[in-house]
Parts: structure tokens; C-alpha cells; sequence
DNA sequence: AATGAATGAGTCTTCATTCAT
DNA sequence: CATGAATGAAGACTCATTCAT
């Protein structure tokens, strides 16, 4: 056994990725040098090129986790039993714990980045968007069958959800206070809103 | 004794901010030297350092003439005759159009720039969210008096419509196609969406 | 008389480029840092790049000079009474004397770069090289002319006294002793030794 | 037990030193990595330093071969029944191929270190420089022995032509048209011409 | 001997900012 | 106020070399 072990070097990976979250989380990408990041992660400087390609390398490969995580989110099976309303609340609430974590830092860095770096943006609609959209319309899709509820704007919807999430968060991290007041009842307030309709009476 | 007049000045200025607006709408903040703003202004980098703090004042100076521009989209007059979905249409049409002009590209730099900057993000909200904000409360509100109907939540709807629009462009800015294609119907089917509810029957 | 006066600026490049000349001289191109040819220039690091391009263009800018050099050895009026014996000597002598000022380190440093450096050949090549060759054939046959002398090869004549000279520093560089003792009669034995021909006697 | 055969460890090593050729006259010593040559010769990057100091040992290490290849150029026995004219010639034609065989790239590479290079220098001085010029001036000593020749500077005929060697594969190697052209006649041209003289009439 | 991951010193280059003219 | 040359701190990245396995 010559060969250093992969998951040995599979761990030092992601140990500087969560390195380069941190930090960038801390202090924004731009202000981050390497060495930031690889005294974070408590490794030389160099190390960082033999894991990543580059600087914008590390962004890069903070997106796959995420995307892992955007998947996680749903299970499908579980969802054909909801009301309409549970079956929103519940897409709402996903996305938004998804960045919740660490009080939207890296929410931050990484829509920050993706505003400005082509590729960046590429790589996150490939891996988060698409599928992240693609699983909604279709639970969406499976949830309207099985309640004999007929679709009309699926897309159109799944849409509105989720630039809700994105809008609501933007809003919250520019430092909205009503937002972040009620952050906790939000994503059933927005469900009633958004299921009632604004002139109706919601639950 | 031959003293400038404040308006050449002022005009220069513009001048100079108006180039910022335009290299930054074409390659970013960071991307940007202050040396491509001066000659897109036609004028030496020392100049810049007459009318601007520094770099990032430049960024500070592009949010005053937006919140002009947020501030004269609307018209609290007109609107208490519409109906809700039109009320509604118009407070998102009025932002989407707002950052439309150059596609985009400046929206992108602001907002690459606001989710990192707190300089910027305080003045933003200062003169742009909370005024836009504010003034779609007292519209609703008053439109809601007008029209004789009750508003158990206007704060949380109003954040509804500008999350919604945020969310919106964003996700446009990101490449969601569908979006991109059926823009212009946009404003329309969401504000069915939202009066009527994902639930019920929209117009 | 608001600008910097050009001459300055000129001087300044040169005062660079001399620095550079001397550092290069000193270390080799690729040992040399920025730095150094910075502070033997008393600018700072920035500076350089003012004036040049990069690196590398300091190497680029000492060529130029080196033409200036080339060309100002002959003397094309004073040739046509010499012998061919003289004749030869004297361009023997030119590009001799043209890289002997600092002990041939200069002249090690740029063919260690015209090796290897496409861009330099091409500029070396067009700026001296050919110049020269073709100011040799020229003043050549117009020399062959006027003394009544055949001169069926030239252009092979040129590249033979040429390809000696540098032949010649390359050895010396080299470190061969005999030549550099005999250095100062270098020239005329070579000279004697091409006209009279191997076998034979010179004049 | 096994012990690795010195011939497999002489092998590799030759290998190596290949590959380092390989790549060297492909992209220049100083633009090829240590790990370019590596894997070139399908090694492991330490591997190489198993068998040399460091990256310029790969360098001197290049230097042995050719000098057995300058050594086996010549075979003095042979010699001795030329005429003056074809001696010449041999001696030109011998060291012209030596380098002829990657287009010079190796050449380029070796000559640009050698500038700038001392110990290089001195290892090239002493395998190979020194003994060409006493091979040659030995040869050319017995041949005007055998051919009743007076030989009043053999020393300085012999520079004469090694840098006459020089100095045309470096012209060559600058992109000197006439001379890539006409390389085939090239030594007998210029072996006519050192024998017959400038000024006289060649065979 | 072979491997190849880790190291970190070393460099070029950029660019916001200053200030003498 | 305008200019633009000078500045020099800062940082991304490379790569020869080492050494534990």
C-alpha cells in the first residue's frame, strides 16, 4: 500500500473546503487571500493548489455540498399526503434552512460571486438551481395528480416559490427587521399568503 | 476672479459617475480599475480622487440616482382607483423595470457588491429599500382605505412583492430561461398569481 | 506647461534600462529579480512597469540601443580605399568592439535569451541582424566594385565573417584562453588568415 | 536477495536524462518543471533526485553523452590521405550534424545555459570544448606532418574553425534564411572558402 | 529505490492612492 | 481643480526540493 490513502486526501479536501467557508463566510472572497484559507486550514500555502485549481477553485467546490444539501431537502414520497398549503410551506422552508446555518454568511459570499463570476454561475445553476427547480416541479407535478388538482402554471409556480426564498433572504440580509423578527413564522405566513391569495382569507 | 461654477462640477461629476455605472455594469466592481472609470469619463485618475472618497465611493455614488429612480416609479395618485391585481402589477412592475435598462448588469454589481459591503448595504437600505418599502405600505394602506378593504398584514404583502421581484431577477440574472422568455408577460400572470392564490382560479 | 516634460520621462527609461543592462549583466536574466533592476534604477518596483511592458521587456528595450550600436560602426565612405585585407579587419573589428565594453557579460546574457526567447530573436533579427548583415553586403560589394574585384559569393562571404565574430565571442565566453590572451590581435590574424585562405600565405 | 541490477538503475537513469532532452529543447530549462521531465520519463517526481543533485544536475548530466558524441566524430586514421580542403570540410561537417539532430532545439538550450551558467560552462569547457580542439589540432598536426604542410598556427586555424562551427548554427538557429537553405553545401562552401581564401579562386 | 503530497520561499504584477507641477 | 507619474503594499501562484511511507 504505496499510495496515500484517498479518503486521507478526500478529508484534507474538505478541509480546506470548510476552511474556505469560514473564512470567506467571515470575510468575503475578495478580502480572503490563500493564506487565509490555508492558515485556516492548517496547511501551507501550496497545499491549497494541489486540492484546487485556483483561488476561484475553492469557491467552485463550495458548491457541490451545497448541492448535496439542496437534494437532501425533499422527500418525495412523504409529500403526496400534504395540503396545498403544507406542500408550499414545506418547499419554502427547505431552501431557506439550507443557508440558514451560518446566519446567511456564505449566502452572501457565494450570491455575491455568482452576481459577478460567469462560471461560478454556470456551475451553480447546473448543480443547484436545475435541480433544485426540477425536483419541485416534479413533486409539484406529483402532488397535483394525487390530489386531482390540475396544474396550469407548474413552472410558473415552482418559479414563484423559489424567488420568493431568494428574494426573502436578500431582503433579510440587507438587514430587513421585520423579516428577521418573524423569521420563524414566515414560512407559514408566506404559505397562507401565497395559497390564499392576497385578497382571500388565509388559515 | 473666474470661480468654477458648481454646475460644471456638478455636471463633471455625473459625468464621472455615469462612466462608473457603465465599466462596473460591463466588468465588475472588483474588475474594475479606477483608472478604467477615468478614461471612460475622459478625465486623469487623480481626478476621480476630487469628486470621490475612493473606489467604493464611486459605488456609494451610483445609489443616490437610483433612489431617485425608485422614488419617482411611483405614483401615489393614480393608483386608488385600480383594482388589487392591477395595484399589485404596478408595484412590480415598477422595480423590474428599475434595473432592466443596461439587462441587468448594473443590478449584479450592486448586489455582488451589497451582500459584502456594509457601507454600501446601510446606504442602500437607507435610500432605496426603506423608501420603496415605505412608500408601497402608505400606497397599500391607502389604497386599501380607499377601497374599503382590510389590511391585517400590509407590511408582510408589500415584503411579499419585493421579495418576489428580488427573487425574480435574481433568478433571471441566473439564467432561469423560462423567465427570460416570458418577461414581459411576467408582471401580469404573477400578480394573478398572487390575488388569486396558487389554489384558485386566476383571471 | 502642464506635462512631464518627455525628455524626463525618456531619461527615466533609460536610466531603467541601464540598470537593467548592468543588473542582467550581473546576474543573468532569469537570477535578476524586478526588484533589483528597480533599486539599481532608485524607482520603485511599480515604476518599471510604466515604462515597460514586463519583465521582459526590459530585455526587449535594451535591443534597441544594440541597433543603434550596430549601425554606427561603419563607416561605408571610409572603406572603399582599404584592401581587402583591412577591409575584413575592420569588420572583424565593429561587432568585436560592439559587446567587448562589459566583458562580453551583456552579450552572454542576451544570447542566453535569444536561445530561448522567440519574441527577442525576432526583434534581435530585425533590429541588428539583418541590418548589419545587410550594411556588410552592401558596403561589401560596393567595395568589390570600386577595387575591380569579382564577387561571386557575397552574401556566403558576409555570413562567413559574421558567423566568425560570433563564433569567436561564443569561444571566448566560453572561456578558451588562447583566444582571450590574443585578443587584441585577434582581428588581424583572422583577417589574414580569411584572405589568404588556410593554405596559403597571408599578406 | 534481490538487489536492482546497476544496469536497471543506468538505464533509468539514461531515461531520465532523455526525457529531459526531450522536453528541455522542447520548452527551455527554465520553463520546464521538474515534474515535466518526470513524467516525460514516467517517473515520480523525487525519483529524479535519486539520480541527480538537483534540476541543473539534469543539465550537466546532458553534457557526457554528447561529449562521447563529439569524441566519436572523428577518426584520426582517415584523416591523414585528405587533401587540405576535405579535412576542412570533415572537420566542419562533424560538429554541424552533432547538433543537427532535433532542428537544434538542444542547442538552443545548451548554449543559452552556458551563458549564464558557470559551472555548465566549465563542465562544457572540459568534456567536450577542450577535447574537440585537441582532437582537431592534433589531427590537423598529423595530417600536415603526413602531408608536409608547415603548420605555423594550427591552434589559431583550429579556432577558426569551431567558431566558425558556432557561429553558423548560431546564425542558423536565429532564422537566418540563406544559411537554413543552403545547409547542405554549407560546409563544403565554406570549406572552399577558408581554403581557397576571400581573395582567391577555391577548388 | 520509488513515490507524490506537502512545503513555503520567492516573484511578478496590479492598482488604489498620493502629490508635485 | 486637473493631471498622470510615482509609489509600494499586497497577493496569487509556481515549483524545486524534501521526506514519510
Amino acid at each position: 500500500m504505496k499510495k496515500t490513502l484517498p479518503e486521507e486526501l478526500v478529508a484534507k479536501r474538505t478541509r480546506i473546503l470548510d476552511a474556505a467557508a469560514r473564512v470567506f463566510a467571515e470575510k468575503g472572497f475578495h478580502a480572503t487571500t490563500v493564506r487565509d484559507v490555508a492558515q485556516a486550514a492548517g496547511v501551507a500555502d501550496g497545499t491549497i493548489y494541489n486540492y484546487f485549481e485556483n483561488k476561484g477553485g475553492l469557491l467552485l467546490g463550495l458548491i457541490d455540498p451545497m448541492s448535496r444539501g439542496a437534494r437532501g431537502q425533499v422527500d418525495p414520497a412523504a409529500l403526496e399526503g400534504l395540503s396545498l398549503r403544507d406542500f408550499v410551506q414545506v418547499h419554502l422552508l427547505g431552501p431557506l434552512k439550507l443557508f440558514e446555518a451560518d446566519d446567511f454568511e456564505l449566502f452572501r459570499v457565494i450570491v455575491s460571486e455568482l452576481m459577478v463570476n460567469r462560471e461560478l454561475r454556470a456551475l451553480f445553476r447546473e448543480h443547484v438551481l436545475t435541480p433544485m427547480t426540477g425536483l419541485a416541479e416534479e413533486a409539484f407535478g406529483r402532488w397535483a395528480e394525487a390530489n386531482g388538482v390540475p396544474t396550469p402554471r407548474a413552472a410558473l409556480t415552482v418559479r414563484v416559490l423559489s424567488s420568493l426564498v431568494f428574494g426573502v433572504i436578500l431582503q433579510r440580509v440587507m438587514g430587513d427587521d421585520l423579516l428577521t423578527e418573524n423569521w420563524e413564522a414566515l414560512p407559514g405566513a408566506l404559505a397562507d399568503l401565497l395559497v390564499g391569495g392576497l385578497g382571500g382569507e388565509a388559515t
